[in-house]
DNA sequence: TTGATTTCCATGAATTCCCATGGCATCCCT
DNA sequence: AGGGATGCCATGGGAATTCATGGAAATCAA
């Protein structure tokens, strides 16, 4: 069914670090863990970067493995490749939801982004991203103003996608 | 058959946020969800925006799964891309119609249109979308209004499917 | 031991499911 | 043409289930 991350949700975060995953991303978690226990506790990673990135990003089991595999098809020794290799081998984690519906993110993470009691969710298309979210407002819905104001009043973002008719 | 919205409707809104889809759009969704079971309970989704969007569109499962393609076509890191997918994947809710043809709308959206008891649904082609009827009223009614002002009297809509063009 | 995880249980609120009703059309039979 | 009988459609109400969230007990780690 739902193959893709869909909408926005405000989570509480406790003091041991465990939020709920809205129950939406849950289905498509356990739909893209192939070998998930039947039920429940589907396996998923969080990718977390470097120090310059203010939120974590989740992806399916199916979905990092697809990225593993494109990485491991660039050449051995491939500055690209390390970096690639780095962002989403080392700076990642593997975890899973719990039979409660929850996760739990280390300390480590937490203050990472400076997540304190409540967390942001958004889905975006086969991944959902976790932010503060005071930062994500800060970040981006100022870019997001000021790249629309760069356009008419009224101005429809569906027209972009009237490249449509294939050129 | 029915492969577009057509028409406009008002329908209760109860407390619990049911609304009843008209059945002739129900009949275009369940068209345009090729892995609908069978005779009911179609997907599809809402995309309802940002804060300066007052209504709700509604697309089929076929409709959003092209302009997810779209979005998927354009490269990765551009702004509008970007743009299109917190609008998209974010700003947006799959759902389904359910067996007694209703939709339920969460509190969440009902507060972002300002929807009380009576919903008022209007078709847009290959989308229909949702409003608050009075809002329609004020906003959009009016909005064509001056909009058609702009021609001479007795204009005939029709002269603008001629020499058709962009913008 | 002491703080930090991890498990397991608890609960109110929200959401889903299931069954019910009244109003219109339509169909059909005589 | 009368007069049900049938069936779809818009709504309602309540029960059953799921969800998000909190807290205590059990397990670790060092």
């Amino acid at each position: 069914m739902a193959r893709r991350f869909r909408g926005e949700f405000h989570q509480k975060v406790d003091a041991k670090g465990r939020v709920s995953i809205p129950a939406q991303f849950r289905r498509v978690l356990i739909a893209g863990d192939p070998n998930c226990p039947e039920g429940d506790a589907p396996e998923f990673v969080i990718v977390y970067g470097d120090h310059r990135r203010k939120y974590l990003e989740c992806y399916t089991a199916e979905a990092i493995d697809e990225v593993d595999q494109q990485i491991s098809a660039m050449p051995r020794g491939a500055v690209e490749r390390r970096m690639l290799e780095r962002l989403f081998s080392g700076q990642s984690l593997s975890t899973n939801v719990d039979e409660t519906g929850r996760l739990v993110l280390p300390a480590k993470l937490r203050q990472k982004i400076g997540l304190e009691d409540e967390a942001f969710f958004t889905a975006t298309g086969d991944t959902f991203q976790i932010w503060k979210p005071e930062t994500y407002e800060a970040e981006e819905l100022t870019r997001t103003e000021t790249w629309l104001e760069a356009f008419p009043e009224g101005f429809d973002p569906l027209t972009l996608l009237d490249g449509r008719q294939k050129d």
